[in-house]
DNA sequence: AGCACGCCGACT
DNA sequence: GTCGGCGTGCTC
């Protein structure tokens, strides 16, 4: 017998091991083996049994260089058909070693130790069975499951959720009329039983969630199962608490906070079929279901989907394509669609559905759009804004402030030669930390108190010129005394427990203002806030990326949904020095359409995304001449094996030319067919 | 990836 | 002499 394994090391090739007679018994596609590699033994993967030895072998392996496997580990395969294909595909389409690409789908299973057959338990798991969801919201204090301000059934939730009791009053919740016709239809695909997939639009406040509920009761009643992908566990704490209400015991949830133990038990109960609905994260796409009938996606256009180092992957196209093996249905949903779903609805490749309505007839709030160019003078703070907060403290209500940028200034200028202190590793200015007395470069380790002399010049005369939240915080302050502000960025959230401990003291209304980063704009549902102020909307409009301009559109609509959730009703105030870019009207008038023809006309015309496809080559390297020459080279090879409608474009220096003290230099391939981009 | 081997410059 | 930082080659 030989068997195909693939193994975890970046080789495209399968490698071919042959079986020992008393191993025979044990061997089956989809368990790990231990085999001999080179000096090294690894953990590979069985994707392929045969009595003769393959044809397809590479010619330079002889019968006599064949290894034996030397263990089977486990007592059951751990991938199943379905799982391998869907690898298989993964790692044709993402170009990544298929070991590597199971590795990283059987990821929290210990490696070296065999799984069991179901029915045979490890100890450790039993008192963590028992607990399960519960253990999760139990660790995290039960304070944040009323932070819903949805009326009734939540309460429950905090009662004890998992008593049958409370989950049959969970399941009374009556939907709207628009949320019943969405779900009809969703329910018209479940019944089909083939492949379908729903892109939800629905604005924020829309009760997208309810939705997701009301379909995975539809495929579990008729014993299917559901995955659940979230963009972060951290923010979605309601959806989860309302599940684990509705389905109890039979939701496992995968996330990166679980000890390996925790990961592993939530593996092996989704396996053994005790959980039939998994909430999770990006990784959570590979949970081990059988049977699967639905896959959600929520905030679908978010960016957390995408995996960027070792294995990249998006999970959002990776569960559209997991479903279409399993003959599943997805719903992907969100308030802002990526320019790419949306277009596949265009195509008539994805269904749309959309609740355009916030419940209990709430309104989307006013946006107001400052420009900052009329304004004279160097403050952060326009007075429109200025006015509107004090306005929210005479009412007792609170704000919400963002900026895209912590630390206190972007950089220090000396103001008798013009040098800024840059990072010695990263082509980057070194930002200023006031609180901590440093310059801190924010794409490596490398952190310096600030210099008193100038190093080219040497000038005493440093300014902190442009504005971080800590900044902000510091201004605001000295404009209004009494004020009660926390600041929420990377900063002041680095210790366990700090994230949690600045929502609750909004929530607790013992502050008035928030001031935060990126963080602040997900997942938030504070009644309270009534305000809105985006200080600079401009950082986010000038990446060096194609999707910029959508980003900016997103990240705008997605904050200006966090005012006005109570009954109080909000406004939002975006200051910019460009006030006509489309993104920014197009987000201020909440009219998702308007951007979305504008933008896809400029996609079109310049050839991008969703109309062609990118392949991005990234070359690096400590030497300089040696990427630049490696990068001509493969751009030579590139040019001589071009076949059909292929632009190569560059080499040309990547942004962040330097990163971690390597240099970087990138090649951009353009094209309208992903297999010959491939 | 992870390991070994060979080459060279720097340091005891 | 010898240590260690790259560069290269190899893995059924």
């Amino acid at each position: 017998m030989f068997l195909r394994v693939a193994v975890p090391r970046p080789l495209e090739e399968i490698f071919v091991y042959s079986c020992p007679p008393e191993l025979e018994e044990q061997i089956h596609v989809g368990k790990r083996v231990i085999v001999p590699f080179g000096r090294q033994r690894v953990t590979g993967y069985i994707i392929d049994i045969s009595k003769e030895l393959p044809s397809n072998l590479s010619p330079k392996i002889t019968k006599v260089e064949i290894k034996p496997v030397q263990v089977v580990l486990d007592e059951t395969p751990l991938i199943d058909d379905r799982m391998l294909r869907l690898c298989r595909w993964a790692s044709d389409y993402y170009m990544f070693p298929l070991g590597m690409v199971l590795k990283t789908a059987l990821s929290g299973i210990p490696e070296g130790r065999g799984l069991k057959a179901p029915g045979k338990r490890y100890d450790v798991l039993k008192a963590f069975r028992d607990e399960n969801v519960g253990s999760w919201v139990k660790g995290h204090g039960s304070k944040e499951m009323d932070m819903t301000h949805d009326p009734g059934p939540m309460t429950l939730v905090s009662k004890g959720f998992s008593s049958e009791r409370s989950r049959d009053n969970r399941l009374s919740v009556e939907l709207t009329e628009e949320q019943g016709n969405v779900l009809c239809r969703i329910r018209e695909s479940i019944e089909r039983g083939d492949f379908a997939v729903h892109l939800l639009h629905g604005i924020t406040g829309s009760g997208k969630t309810e939705v997701y509920m009301h379909a995975i009761e539809e495929v579990t009643k008729r014993g299917k199962s559901g995955i659940v992908l979230v963009p972060e566990i951290a923010i979605t704490p309601q959806l989860i608490t309302r599940f684990a209400a509705r389905f109890g015991e039979r939701v496992a949830v995968l996330h990166s906070g679980l000890t390996n133990a925790e990961r592993l038990g939530e593996w092996i109960k989704i396996r053994e079929g005790k959980a039939d609905v998994v909430i999770g994260v990006r990784s959570a796409v590979f949970a081990p279901l059988y049977n699967l009938g639905l896959v959600v996606a929520d905030e679908e256009h978010e960016q957390t989907y995408k995996q960027e180092d070792g294995f990249r992957y998006n999970a959002r196209d990776l569960a559209v394509m997991r479903a279409k093996l399993s003959k599943a249905v997805v719903i992907l949903g969100s308030a802002t669609p990526s320019l790419d779903s949306y277009y596949n609805t265009r195509m008539n490749k994805y269904m749309y559905l959309s609740l355009p309505n916030r419940i209990n007839n709430r309104l989307l709030p006013p946006v107001t759009v400052v420009d900052m160019r009329k304004k004279e003078g160097f403050s952060i703070f326009t007075d429109e804004l200025l006015d509107a907060i004090k306005q929210r403290i005479e009412r007792g209500e609170q704000s919400l402030l963002f900026l895209n940028r912590r630390g206190f200034s972007p950089f220090l200028l000396c103001l008798d030669c013009g040098y800024s202190p840059d990072c010695p590793n990263c082509s980057v200015s070194l930002t200023y930390h006031k609180g901590e007395k440093a310059l801190c470069c924010h794409y490596c380790d490398y952190k310096i108190t600030p210099p008193d002399t100038c190093t080219q010049c040497n000038g005493h005369r440093f300014k902190a010129f442009g504005a971080g939240t800590e900044r902000v915080e510091e201004e605001l302050k000295k404009i209004m005394p009494d004020i009660r502000i926390v600041r929420m960025d990377r900063d002041t959230t680095s210790k366990r427990g700090a994230y949690h401990r600045i929502f609750q003291s909004m929530e607790n209304k013992e502050a008035d203002v928030l001031i935060g980063t990126q963080m602040v704009t997900k997942g938030f549902d504070l009644p309270e806030i009534t305000l809105v102020g985006v200080l600079l909307a401009d950082s986010t409009l000038h990446l060096p990326d194609f999707r910029s301009a959508e980003r900016t559109f997103q990240f705008l609509t997605q904050v200006a949904g966090r005012s006005g959730r109570g009954t109080k009703g909000g406004e939002v105030i975006i200051q910019t020095f460009n006030p006509n870019h489309y993104s920014i009207r197009y987000a201020s008038r909440h009219d998702f359409e308007g951007f979305y023809m504008e933008e896809s006309s400029y996609r079109k015309a310049l050839g991008y995304p969703p109309y062609k496809r990118l392949v991005r080559i990234l070359i690096k390297g400590n030497n300089k001449e040696r990427v630049i020459l490696a990068s001509e080279k493969v751009k030579e090879i590139l040019s001589n094996n071009k076949t059909g409608e292929i632009d190569l474009l560059g080499p040309v220096p990547a942004p962040f030319s330097k990163m971690r003290g390597k240099c970087r230099w990138h090649i951009i391939l353009k094209g309208k067919e992903a297999k010959l981009l491939n």
